[in-house]
DNA sequence: GTCTATACTAGGATAGAC
DNA sequence: GTCTATCCTAGTATAGAC
């Protein structure tokens, strides 16, 4: 009897490996240590991704397209009112670095563990910095800002802070300070 | 004949492991290579150091010193007005972050590298982060900033924006709101 | 005594063969 | 799914030059 192809093996592989890698960094975990979560044979592994540098780097992938829509919902509320969603950004990004088992933005850990610029996962996560700063930049011109562009960047540094300070000091830190900073930000940019 | 013992050893470990680590990242970077960089045995280098791990601890220490005096260097022509010293530390972190081999910040990225909370680095750099946000809070108080943890706050947050974002984007990236920023954020908090 | 250099152990890494 | 090949890791021990 032919068994059947089990449906959804990359996504379960994708699962396991991306905890694992949140938890002890991408860096810390074996393939093996990912094989043995995963309940499967190493080939399995092997035969969806063609090594471990293109399993980080579709996993990165993965948190990209999860980040993407994670900011589409949290900007709805405020649909035609640009300004209120950049601050609807910040502070859905304050929910994630403040959440219980947050160990740090997988973007910015990961281009930590992996420097090298010819890397896939660094790319993966500079192109991630670059879409973020696009949408904060298309938000801030039709919010109106006098300079769209310095508010997207001191936007992006209110981002880059909270991500990094989360994953330094946890909320005991300075992340309940973005909001209040990004209210600020954007009302003097906007002349609201 | 009793051969001298060479003075300096242990600091020319810690150059050449030094630039290593900020070049590769801490967990690439093999005790041979160390021992093939510094020229010397390699039991020397167990000598001075207990184990990786220590060398690693005892490297972002040092990083911890110099970042120490190139903050009080910075805010050394500023004496007596806390205000300027705040965006002087920033103007300060930015020339770092912007220089030519910046590869990110030692202990964000270490902090990346090792996310286990009893790992002796881990533990460096959450003292680092302590010790920036007390400087920035005791500036803030002689100030007389309205709400000195607030500012505190937010300028730590500029700091591990800058810091990350330059790691990400280099120069090209937003470390150049910095400045302005803090201004910005300074002269909100103290009236001025 | 102090150093460089190398051999070695034990384990874990990626990757692939079966 | 197991088993193997090959390499690299941290760390220790030893040999021999100076």
């Amino acid at each position: 009897m032919a068994r059947k192809r089990a449906p959804g093996t990359r996504d379960r592989i994708l699962d396991n490996a991306g905890r694992l890698f949140r938890e002890h960094g991408a860096r810390a975990v074996g393939m093996q240590q990912i094989v043995d979560a995963c309940g499967c044979g190493k080939n399995l592994v092997y035969r969806e991704f063609a090594s471990k540098d293109d399993l980080v780097a579709v996993y990165l992938d993965r948190c990209q397209q999860e980040w993407t829509a994670t900011m589409d919902q949290a900007t709805l509320a405020d649909a035609g009112d640009p300004a209120a969603q950049l601050v609807a950004m910040v502070r859905a990004a304050v929910a994630q670095a403040e959440s219980e088992d947050y160990r740090g933005c997988p973007f910015r850990s990961t281009l930590a563990q992996f420097p090298s610029e010819d890397h896939p996962a660094h790319r993966v996560a500079v192109r991630h910095a670059e879409e973020l700063w696009a949408r904060l930049h298309a938000l801030a011109e039709r919010a109106g800002a006098r300079d769209a562009r310095s508010l997207a960047d001191q936007l992006m540094l209110v981002f880059d802070g909270l991500y990094t300070n989360g994953a330094l000091l946890g909320p005991k830190g300075s992340v309940g300070a973005a909001v209040p900073l990004a209210q600020d930000i954007v009302r003097a940019a906007t002349g609201r």
